[in-house]
DNA sequence: CGCGATTTGACAACGGTTCTCATACGCATT
DNA sequence: AATGCGTATGAGAACCGTTGTCAAATCGCG
C-alpha cells in the first residue's frame, strides 16, 4: 500500500490554482501566480506537486513548441486538446476514430506498447491574430 | 531574395549523416556519429545546420518525452510518424481522416491558423521490451 | 503533546540548446 | 591566381527549464 500524500498548504495552493485556470500553464507561471497571491510556494515544490498530480493522472501535461511542459486540470478518460497558442484556452476533444487508426497502424507495423500524442493548436476566437 | 546557404564541408557532413540514418536522431547523436567518423563538426554547427534544414522543411523535427529534439530526413508532404522509442526507427504514416477531423474540430470551436501534432510511439519488433 | 517520516525551500547542479565573437573560409569578382 | 566581403565555424560561456540536495519545518498518528 502506498502512503497517502500529505495534505499541505502548498499542495492545496497548487491544486487551487489549477482549479481556477481554464487553460494550460507552466510550472513557472503557476509559481508566479502563487507569489502574486501572496501564497508563496517554493518553485521546487510547485514542480514536485505537478509531477505527483500528473503521475496520478489528475492533471494533463503537454509540451509546447519551446519545450516547456504545460499542465492543466482535466477530466478523466483519454482525450486530446485543442489549445489556443495565444491564451492557452483549451477545449478537450475526443476522437475514437483516431485512436483506432493509430493502434491499427502500429499493429500493422509490429510495434508494441503503443502510445500516441495528438494536440491541435490554433488561435481562438477571442485572441488577436 | 534570400542568400543561398554556403556549401561547407560541415553542412555536407550533417546532410550525409541524415541520409544514412533511417530513424530520428538528436543533434548530439549526430554530433557523436560525426566525431566517430573522424569528420568532426562543432556541436554549435550541428545545431545550426539542423535548424536551417528544419526551417527549410528538409528535415522533420519532433520532441521525445525527455524534451530532446530529434531530427530526420523525411519525404515531402504532410505526414506523421510511428517511432520506436528504443532505436528511433520510424515509419512515415498518413491519415487523411485525421487531418479532416482535426480541422473540423478546430473550425467548430472558432480556432484559426490551425496546426496539429500527431506522433505514435511504440517499441518496434526488433527491439527488446 | 511528542515523535518519526514526509515535505518543504533555497540553492546547486544538470542537460539540452543557444549565444558570443574571434577566426576561417566560401565564393564572386578581378 | 589573388583579393575582398560577408557568412560559417567552433570553443566556450550563457541560458533556461527542470531536477537533485539536504537541513529545517511540518503533518498527522498515537
Amino acid at each position: 500500500m502506498v502512503e497517502a500524500p500529505r495534505n499541505t498548504r502548498q499542495r492545496r495552493a497548487v491544486v487551487a490554482i489549477l482549479e481556477d485556470l481554464e487553460g494550460f500553464a507552466s510550472a513557472q507561471e503557476i509559481h508566479d501566480i502563487l507569489k502574486r497571491r501572496g501564497e508563496s510556494v517554493g518553485l521546487s515544490t510547485v514542480y514536485r506537486s505537478l509531477q505527483v498530480l500528473a503521475d496520478a493522472a489528475e492533471v494533463d501535461a503537454l509540451r509546447n513548441d519551446d519545450g516547456e511542459v504545460l499542465y492543466r486540470q482535466c477530466s478523466a478518460g483519454h482525450h486530446h486538446h485543442l489549445v489556443c497558442r495565444a491564451c492557452g484556452r483549451t477545449v478537450e476533444v475526443e476522437g475514437p476514430t483516431v485512436e483506432r487508426w493509430a493502434d491499427k497502424i502500429a499493429d500493422e507495423n509490429g510495434f508494441r506498447d503503443v502510445a500516441h500524442t495528438l494536440e491541435i493548436f490554433g488561435t481562438c476566437s477571442t485572441c488577436p491574430a
